[in-house]
RNA sequence: GGGCGCAUAGCUCAGUGGUAGAGCUCUCGGCUUACAACCGAGCGGUCACAGGUUCGAACCCUGUUGCGCCCACCA
């Protein structure tokens, strides 16, 4: 690249696409990312196991946003000398996985009952490696520097056995059971579903009033549902509920079925819903099963496991859905609805993989007791062992954790880690582990395991759990877990209490860093039924991989959503390019990073050195915090606004004279440190440019850089900004009077004593101000920062305007004397205030002041 | 039903006691040999509402209104 400069060949725009393969492909295979635990054991480890992305997915803009954070955090601590660790994989994704390969079978009109088990597992497989896994490859569009040669997969052989060794010592340890209970089914994927796999939504119902029994020992229930009263087995009222007191112990004859029920009274009831009584149906409601259990009633089932009614009688065969008004429409006909059906709105469960009402189910299910688990899941944070960032989502971690209920574990699917228990002939089990083999003619439990229970392995399993490996020793505990906040239960929480219970009370990570979600410009939800989901490919194809990241982490405040629209990474494409024409100039101009930094600084030199230890502190500050909005922004601004609009422009005119070289010299150095501190957040610009200047191999593995405090220069600083003001006073002059931009107008500058003296070329060219020449006559005086700045604009001026500006202005500086003044003159304020502020407000005075004087002075040199 | 959070410029958001900020948008002027994917200048906000604490409040407290999210076994 730098010979095509110098050849004058660089294109004037950065093209990502001609750089972006190319350098992945470096990366790769000059084995930059690839972690040994046994090289360099005196430095620190880093590790971060990827959240890994479920087989069936691609990559959406919410995992370019998980992955621009887990690679920007471990490119800086690479850099930073650390012995540094990303892990990649895949999660075999139970029921997602085996939906969509279902689904691929019904368009041959199969069903999985067609292939059978074996064979249809071998489809799921085969589906994997050839369509399953797409994400990995877009990875590395993005990308990501992971280390591929440690590539995991929930199902493989490793992470298999991690499976049966921790589900063998769970079963040991009397932590898993198998128990009949009611858990909640999915009557079209036809499996046991936990807790958190169930979404609730409000619907609107219908609440309907049934008098059951007849004359005075009649009773009058409310329900929703109700086709599940052909499964009641009791009802129930509030002990102390004085209305039905006379009627618990009793029997009442059900409707319907002729069945006589018993009226029970139960604490749970609420007395003041609806008419105080509940229908208790234990085989088809989690609490009806709970008051069930207390008052030793019968479990009638009455639905199949599809939802379909499955009792003898006029309903058998009816869908649920059909059978509830099929069942109100009888009741009505015996005059059995005492009120008309009202609407009702209450939250239905729905199963989060497909949608389907999930239909409470009585059933043998594996579950794990999670007591002492999430005890000590909770205790780890509690104790500080863990840090949840940012700090308020504990709240939510502490309230799911302390509140878990037993975690049902087995599904009724095909595609998973299947329960390694076996059945003797005569009813006996066994839990086999490993490397054991099951008893001759004994048969395996048919389940397989939910999902989440392999993936809460995966900060140890990937390592190599349950062996004692050289990347277990080094790389576990992990340093930190970065995920959105919508898998703090579903995953997090399990982590934790599998890290703990398998490696002996070490805590799967130290930190866990939670994000938001992405959203679109309006911050609404991507969905697909809004049409807003953006695909971070499309932007990567038009803006490029960095300014696809720097859009995400430029959003990415800690735990906040993250909105995103097109046109935001068509700025950070913008800014790309900005750094490569800015290298661009630099290296036309001869700049470089050999030697030492010139012994004695010119003002702007020490002033851009300055600020930029100022930028490396508060990277690094932002960095720790996981503030990628304020690191994209610091970098942003210094880049932009300092380095390329003031800096850049100060650096033309010594570039020009004998101390060219110094000015080279300093041009490198920030430039180089530059990219390096953007690096993590735009890998390839920053790598390709960076490469170009200094001539080294590769920035993946250059130093982070370290704030230098002997290149701070208070005084180099105040007389920037000085000029600065300076300059943008008579811009702002040139601009209001219509004086165009190239127009070069004649100026005497008086500097007085100001330091600016010093400054008079680089002010003069930027301002296109040319030396008088004869018949000089200043038609306007400018006094700012000590400098009074004379133009001939040849008569153009428009007095009014400049009038109208100055006595704006001056209004202004009146104001702020007049609040400051007050402040000062009030006795409180003066004893109570810091004083700094106090300070501050003198100079605030001072500055006003001296604002009053400047602008009368200029009121007073305009021409009447 | 319980919990958490948010209301700041046209839009999306920073800003946890001391002169209201950024990006994008908008207006005006410019192809000034690094960059028009750019440069320069500018417009734009009684910080949701009502009280309170304080010398001083966008920021702390109370209430109101309007949103959002999470959890949830009131049928």
């Amino acid at each position: 690249m730098t010979e095509s400069i110098e050849r004058g060949e660089l294109p004037t725009h950065y093209t990502p696409a001609d750089v972006e393969g190319r350098l992945y492909e470096r990366w790769i295979s000059s084995g930059l990312f690839a972690a040994d635990p046994t090289r360099h054991p005196a430095r620190p480890h880093f590790s971060i196991v990827i959240p890994p992305p479920n087989v069936t997915g691609s990559l959406h803009m919410g995992h370019a946003l998980d992955h621009s954070i887990q690679d920007a955090l471990t490119r800086r601590r690479r850099m930073q000398g650390a012995e540094t660790l990303w892990l990649p994989g895949m999660d075999h994704a139970g029921i997602a996985t085996q939906n969509v390969v279902e689904r691929e079978l019904a368009k041959e009109g199969l069903s999985r009952h067609d292939l059978g088990r074996e064979a249809f597992v071998e489809r799921v497989w085969q589906w994997k490696g050839e369509s399953g896994g797409r994400i990995l490859g877009q990875m590395k569009r993005l990308g990501d520097g992971v280390d591929w040669s440690r590539e995991a997969f929930t199902m493989d052989d490793q992470r298999a056995r991690a499976v049966r060794t921790i589900f063998k010592r769970l079963y040991d340890d009397g932590l898993i059971h198998r128990a009949e209970r009611i858990i909640n089914w999915c009557p079209r994927c036809l499996t046991a579903l936990s807790d958190i796999e169930v979404e609730h939504a409000d619907l609107e119902g219908e609440l309907i009033s049934i008098r059951y029994g007849a004359g005075v020992d009649s009773i009058v229930v409310v329900t929703t549902r109700a086709e599940t009263m052909l499964g009641d087995t009791a009802v129930a009222v509030h002990p102390d509920d004085d209305r039905y007191r006379h009627l618990v112990g009793r029997q009442i004859e059900l409707p319907l079925t002729g069945r006589r029920i018993p009226v029970v009274a139960d604490e749970h009831v609420d007395p003041s819903f609806g008419t105080g009584a509940v229908k208790v149906t234990p085989a088809h409601d989690p609490i009806d099963f709970e008051i069930g259990q207390r008052h030793g009633l019968p479990s009638l089932t009455v639905m199949d496991e599809r939802g379909v009614i499955s009792v003898h009688g006029p309903f058998e065969g009816l869908d649920r859905f059909e059978a509830r008004p099929a069942v109100v429409a009888a009741l009505r006909e015996q005059g059995r609805v005492v009120k008309e059906v009202r609407p009702h709105e209450h939250a239905v469960g729905h199963c989060q993989r497909c949608a389907t009402v999930v239909e409470p189910r009585v059933s043998l299910q594996w579950f794990v007791r999670v007591a002492p688990l999430a005890k000590a899941a909770g205790d780890a944070v509690r104790d500080g062992r863990v840090r949840i960032h940012p700090p308020q989502m504990a709240a939510r971690y502490f309230a799911w954790v302390d509140n878990m209920h037993d975690w049902c574990i087995s599904r009724q699917l095909w595609w998973g880690h299947r329960i390694p228990v076996w059945y003797g002939p005569s009813g006996e089990t066994v839990c086999i582990g490993p490397d054991e083999t099951p008893p001759e003619g004994w048969t395996q439990d048919t389940d397989v395991l939910d999902t989440w229970f392999s993936s809460a392995l995966w900060p140890f399993s990937t390592l190599g759990w349950p062996d004692d490996t050289p990347d277990l020793r080094r790389f576990y505990p992990t340093s930190v877990l970065v995920t959105g906040y919508d898998i703090l239960f579903f995953w997090v929480a399990r982590m934790m209490m599998f890290g703990l219970y398998a490696m002996d009370g070490t805590e799967p990570f130290k930190v866990i860093a939670l994000h938001g979600m992405v959203r679109d410009q309006h911050g609404k939800k991507m969905s697909k039924s809004f049409g807003n989901v953006v695909d971070p490919l499309d932007w990567i194809d038009r803006s490029g991989a960095d300014a696809t990241r720097f859009t995400l982490l430029r959003g990415a405040s800690p735990g906040g959503d993250v909105p995103v629209a097109e046109e935001w990474a068509q700025g950070s494409r913008n800014f790309c390019n900005k750094l490569w024409n800015a290298t661009r100039f630099a290296l036309m101009n001869g700049a470089h990073v050999r030697g030492d930094l010139p012994a004695k600084l010119g003002t702007a030199d020490a002033w851009i050195l300055s600020r930029l230890q100022q930028v490396i502190a508060e990277v690094d500050a932002h960095f720790e915090d996981f503030d990628f909005a304020k690191a994209c922004e610091v970098l942003y601004h210094f880049a932009w606004d300092e380095f390329c609009d003031w800096y850049v422009e100060l650096a033309k005119v010594p570039l020009a004279g004998p101390e060219a070289d110094d000015t080279r010299r300093v041009l490198g150095e920030v430039l180089d440190k530059l990219l390096r501190l953007l690096h993590p957040l735009t890998p390839y610009v920053t790598e390709e440019l960076w490469t170009a200047l200094t001539g080294a191999e590769s920035l993946v593995a250059a130093d982070w850089p370290v704030r230098r405090g002997s290149l701070t220069d208070r005084a180099a600083e105040a007389e920037i900004t000085s000029l600065q003001r300076l300059v943008t006073e008579v811009r702002r002059f040139r601009a209001d009077q219509g004086l165009k931009p190239g127009q070069r107008v004649p100026a005497v500058l008086e500097f007085g004593g100001s330091p600016l003296a010093d400054h008079e070329e680089a002010i003069r060219t930027l301002l296109r101000l040319t030396a008088p020449a004869g018949g000089f006559t200043a038609t306007a005086s400018l006094p700012v920062e000590g400098v009074a700045v004379r133009l001939d604009t040849a008569g153009v001026i428009d007095v009014e305007a400049e009038r109208k500006r100055l006595e704006k202005d001056l209004a202004a500086a009146r104001k702020e004397v007049d609040q400051s003044t007050r402040k000062l003159n009030n006795q409180d304020f003066m004893a109570k205030a810091p004083e700094a502020v106090v300070t501050k407000t003198r100079s605030r005075l001072e500055q006003a002041e001296a604002d009053i004087a400047r602008l009368e002075r200029q009121l007073a040199a305009l021409p009447a």
